[in-house]
DNA sequence: ATGTTTAGTTGTACCATGCAACTATTATAT
DNA sequence: ATATAATAGTTGCATGGTACAACTAAACAT
């Protein structure tokens, strides 16, 4: 522990207000783009990362399966993902993105990407690089930190942010 | 608009997966510290604004007044806040953090300060002070957009982060 | 005085989530 | 080989956080 108490009860302060927000604007960005995030996301990693059983997206997401299960039931529902069984294991389900899934899912990256232009507009190139630098940073901190609180107490354990 | 597109889709990249491990904190932090994200947002909130209306929270936390009154409830039914007519205007209530409420506050204040603490030791202060300053800036960068909006275009509008 | 705004409550609905119980399939151990 | 475990996935149920709409009561405006 080298950091200041200060600086952490400030972050601790932050982290709070910040995810406040982010669950304000669920509605609001669902009415945008008509996708809401874990859709958004799933979709994303299933478009650059193949074909993928549900197990698999579950780990990634570090969802329970039933929630994977249950949000890309939904996906297949609206024609955006397809499920071939596993030739090698009948257990499994390979989802893989349709045409029409792109295809939301370019439209949506882009509404998401005006919305980040436009707030974002009186940030300077510098400062907006910072910071998603750190925030790529402290998602690669929570990742590790999670993943080492599973082997050593069980599941569940960590607790990234302010609840 | 003078931030590059290529910083834009990392910061929308990573804010998508930022919320979601917030959000999937959720359970772990209400079961290491008792209290849910709202409840202790509101009672930091009371415990260093004084007295304040269902109104007035609901306002600051861009809560629907519905979900505020049912969160004071849920405050006051615990014990943690109590609540007085205003003497001016018999429709308002006035909360007011009790004894009980403030240790709970500082109790958990301490748990979050610890995890943040531990989860963030391979930081140095500089890069964590930078990151809080960041995100700080993030936060009162929504909610002025969102402000603007609400003026601009009705309820709702903004979207700061993926859905 | 009467109509309008405001503070707050309550009913209802929705989404994201987890846990538990279950089925179907595969892997392991003897 | 067969019985026992482990794994992938589904579904029922519960919870939390949220909004919207309909309502009550009080205050304000004219």
């Amino acid at each position: 522990m080298n950091n200041d108490i200060d600086v952490l009860h400030r972050i601790e302060h932050e982290m709070a207000i910040f995810i406040r927000r982010a669950e304000a604007a669920r509605i609001a960005y669902f009415n945008a783009t008509g996708l809401d995030r874990s859709t958004y996301l799933l979709l994303t990693h299933l478009y650059d990362n193949g074909p993928l059983s549900i197990k698999a997206l579950a780990d990634t997401f570090q969802l329970d399966i039933s929630t994977a299960s249950r949000q890309t039931a939904s996906l297949e529902s609206k024609g955006y993902v397809e499920r071939t069984a596993s030739p090698k294991d009948a257990r499994v389900s390979l989802l893989q993105v349709t045409s029409s899934g792109s295809g939301q899912l370019l439209r949506v990256r882009s509404i998401r990407q005006s919305f980040y232009t436009e707030l974002m507009q009186e940030w300077t190139l510098e400062e907006t690089a910072n910071f998603c630098d750190l925030l790529q940073k402290f998602n690669q901190t929570v990742e590790n930190y999670s993943k080492s609180n599973k082997n050593n107490c069980g599941k569940g354990g960590s607790s990234p942010d302010g609840q």
